[in-house]
DNA sequence: CTTTAATCGAGACGGTACGTCTGGTCTTGTT
DNA sequence: AACAAGACCAGACGTACCGTCTCGATTAAAG
């Protein structure tokens, strides 16, 4: 996991002596922290919850994560099952549209309420921003990227686009929409991507 | 303060018995508030130590503001003695243009810090977005809403805008950036209010 | 109490400000810390242990004594409601008899436990030891010196007693007994104080 | 060692099989206990300590002593390289006197530690306290009770002696102050003997 | 002037979670 | 097998704030 923020030991340097790091209790933790998380937000996620939850001792979690935020990091990302990868149908507009439909629809439920808590403990502990970004905003930030620029390849988008600007038109909308609790409903996501990738398609006159 | 989530006497009773309310003491606590946010961020901002600064019994705080978001809002308000009014020179994208430079700058600073903490406390609190919205959002986008609207009207932009996703265009990116801790400079702002302007205003042809 | 080594107001200036201490809180600490000291030893006894007990939080209990030691101590001085003044019958000897068997018959029970454990923890934390011998050895040494002087003045010891040594004499032995867990029985002591009197009384043909 | 309360094989059935118990390690164990003991108290000294110290794994020690006041007991015997056995002058009373103040001289020092600690210990772990009688108390114990009573035989002493009174009156008063922190110096020492011995003496004018 | 009622300070109190520490058990691979 | 290494559970430690509470002292309008 490039994403984890937890000590790991270096597996190039064939075995250590010791006990080794037991995978049931990791993955007990993960779920364990994913589930709090869903269930009552990064304010009521604690450390001692998790350990509670997963029946696993807390100097077992103070082992291997190093705050709060990097093991809520984690379970996020373990639990993100559910991938966001770009429908590709031949059409670039119709798949960031579907893309963006699809980000807003996980915004709406238990992974909008876990992004948004993440985000704000991000604001107090920047390894939790770092790792927010190193393992979920960028991987998504370069797939629309690429298909974008296959667009404006192909001539389906303009030439001169400003790539970066027009991902934080859009993710910024998102985001700001889901951090002050407003409405993201699928009409409104559809007005966003419209407008936006209105001035991004090619002119035909041209 | 239309804005204040304190509990405040109904002024139309004409005059409570008792000590009235101390404007001195209101005003520490929201001094030091201020100054707390600013430098230790929401992480390090607690009732405890408020008062503490303050001089000011614990109590007195819990007697008046019902949450620590509630508290952290007044104080930001209270203290954003700098106002964001649109400059009004004649033309409505060069006033867009300074504004958002200006908030960028803003978000650069003390203010930055506290905003993002206001809403990283908000996620957790739905009173305390409540009040951010009220209290510094909507009238900003208020503003910004109206100037964009004469603009329309002048013959400047697009009759056929939709200001209010342009807007979650503009200020959605410049969130999105404060809360990732990513860079704000003028350039990048600039950057983005030239891509984004520039399919807003109206094209000679017509 | 003067062998407290809990914090306490200076009750001389008067009434301080702020929530005077609840009484009942503090005797209900001392009565949970006793019957935790009686059933578990000073190995077994835990701030914690006596917080639960008591139904007291335990920063309550922080608050008030410094170290387990002290609220040991303390908590067993307040429960030793049996004390063990001298019974002042005509006859020194006979006094000295019975206070011994009254001595022994404590350190046979919960009291005696409680008195090891305090002497075994203080071979790590010199503050208990020195508590203890203020709070509880040397008021008891005080007693039986002037009850020996008291002999002594009236004849009925010899004149030239040390009487210092013959104390360590007598309670150094129940002590080692105790902490030997070693038979205290009547009898024993019995034997003991026949056998260190006989050598204290003054000789007749003087 | 017949002290040793550490599980032992036995050794008539010849070898074993697998690895045999490394006798290095045994020393070096018992050998860091030692000095841990001296250095810290039996409230410093941890098996986690012993093991860091003398490179050796917490579990070899698990292994072969059932409890941290066993291994203390153990390390204590082991390094009590200075034994006590009387002096053997003619007099009765004068090697008892020597003895007492070479008793006291160890307790005044390292050793002297390390008893108030096993003591101590002893009182929340019954099985250290037996080691200690069994390995250094009894045997100290008969070796003064063979002296008095050849001194009884001799007719140095009185015949009617309750030896194993004077004993206690004699070591418990030297353990007492031991373990009360007071002092321990020869002057003491020699009052303790000189008033206990001049009721032990035959008197000359029977 | 007194009431009289509210504010404000101080601080005790029951809680929750923190992050640390130690003791003892277990599970590895190596010797 | 014995051993070193170290993961793991269990649970107490002492601290920081939380939010509630009870006091006494203060203060200004209403009677």
């Amino acid at each position: 996991m490039s994403a984890s923020t937890a000590k790991t030991r270096d597996p190039t340097v064939g075995r250590c002596p010791g006990r080794p790091r037991s995978d049931a209790t990791r993955a007990a933790i993960l779920h364990a922290a994913y589930d709090l998380l869903g269930e009552a937000g990064l304010g009521g996620f604690t450390i001692e919850g998790v350990a509670g939850r997963s029946g696993v001792a807390r100097t077992t979690i103070y082992r291997w994560w190093p705050s709060k935020g990097a093991l809520a990091m984690e379970g996020f990302l373990a639990g993100m099952v559910a991938d966001l990868h770009a429908p590709m149908t031949g059409s670039v507009v119709a798949d960031m549209q579907s893309m963006l439909r699809r980000l807003a629809g996980l915004m709406r439920g238990k992974a909008g309420r876990i992004m948004a808590s993440i985000v704000a403990e991000g604001q107090s502990d920047p390894e939790t921003i770092k790792a927010y970004m190193d393992g979920f905003v960028r991987p998504r930030r370069a797939e629309v990227t690429a298909l974008m620029e296959r667009g404006m390849a192909s001539g389906e988008l303009r030439a001169d686009l400003d790539v970066e600007i027009v991902l934080y038109n859009l993710f910024g909308a998102l985001y700001l929409r889901l951090l002050m609790h407003e409405d993201l409903s699928d009409a409104w996501v559809d007005r966003l991507s419209a407008t936006v990738l209105a001035n991004c398609v090619a002119s035909k006159s041209t």
